[in-house]
DNA sequence: TATCCAAGGTAAGTT
DNA sequence: AACTTACCTTGGATA
């Protein structure tokens, strides 16, 4: 095993628990198994664990990652160097300061900004990524969470770390073999065939999410809807939580409460036309950090 | 203890 | 192209 720690005075505001509970990202666990439940002022402190498949250009192989922040610092665990896998996935890599303070000055973004201040974007795994927010459909986070946890011990192969097994996320072909029944016996619901269909397209390369890096915005989002159970909402998500486009808004339940109340002047009737105008409303080419602060911000209760 | 309802929507069928 | 409706499951609220 591996171990280390990040200091983050190099980093900037960072807070570890907001990121990683905030309803971005399903494919991280809590060690004390208390996900979603107690919440804590900044940072947590609690230990937090996931396997990583392999990223071009960042890691050749499946690695085991644990993590918690304790002061001013990532204290992790892996199998591999986890500074570069951290630096990825949580982002460390943005100047988050220079990101918020492009967006626009508006009261309900500087609430949220203020509240989880140090909360960065994720820069989850795309197959993964994409599958999470095929079962988040009419779903609670903790229901979508446990879906995910679900797959993985079910389906995915496991890795070993300082004695302890953990599972990693199933690959394509692995979810691909799974029948609806088997999907439907994890609490999938209807999108049981949704997920078993989409992992069957990717894994026979019939279409891969990786596919729109390089893409202009709007082109890569419809290029993600000829998943199955993927709409428009669910491909933002997928732009945003993994595929780099960070000004995609995806307009979940609580960003058109938001829309309704604070900038009806916004709701453009459709969803393209509604999402380029609450895009340009955030600040154009960091609205989705401002929309992940304020759907958590909302979601929290803030108001 | 029973019933009802909403939860980060999407696909398929109608106008 | 815009507008309905059905869809699985379950935790929490209401009676």
């Amino acid at each position: 095993m591996e171990s280390g720690a990040i200091p983050l005075s190099s980093v900037g505001a960072f807070d570890l628990q907001a990121t990683v509970e905030s309803g971005q990202t399903y494919l991280w666990d809590r060690a004390d198994g208390n996900m979603y439940e107690t919440m804590s002022a900044h940072g947590g402190d609690h230990w937090y664990e996931t396997v990583v498949p392999p990223i071009d250009g960042v890691s050749d192989e499946r690695a085991v990652v644990r993590v918690r922040q304790v002061d001013d610092r990532l204290e992790w665990e892996s199998t591999t160097d986890a500074v570069p896998l951290l630096t990825h996935l949580l982002r460390l890599d943005d100047d988050l300061d220079a990101i918020l303070g492009s967006t626009s000055e508006l009261p309900l973004l500087e609430r949220a900004y203020e509240a989880y201040r140090g909360m960065r974007l994720v820069r989850d795994p795309p197959f993964p990524c994409l599958v999470s927010f095929i079962c988040s459909a009419q779903m609670r986070v903790s229901r979508i969470h446990r879906m995910q946890m679900d797959m993985a011990d079910a389906f995915g192969e496991t890795v070993a770390l300082d004695g302890r097994t953990y599972s990693a996320f199933p690959t394509p072909e692995q979810l691909a073999d799974r029948t609806e029944a088997e999907l439907r016996d994890l609490s999938l619901g209807y999108r049981a065939p949704y997920v078993r269909r989409t992992a069957e397209m990717v894994a026979d390369g019939e279409a891969d999410p990786a596919a729109v890096r390089g893409m202009a915005y709007e082109d890569a989002r419809e290029y993600l809807t000829r998943f199955v159970g993927v709409g428009d909402k669910v491909a933002d998500c997928v732009l945003l939580f993994s595929l780099e486009f960070l000004e995609a808004v995806p307009l979940d339940t609580w960003i058109r409460t938001a829309i309704a109340d604070y900038y009806p002047e916004c709701d453009a009737g459709g969803y393209a036309e509604t999402s380029r105008a609450i895009r340009e409303r955030f600040g154009g080419d960091y609205a989705g950090y401002a929309q992940t602060y304020v759907f958590y911000y909302l979601r929290a209760g803030g108001e």
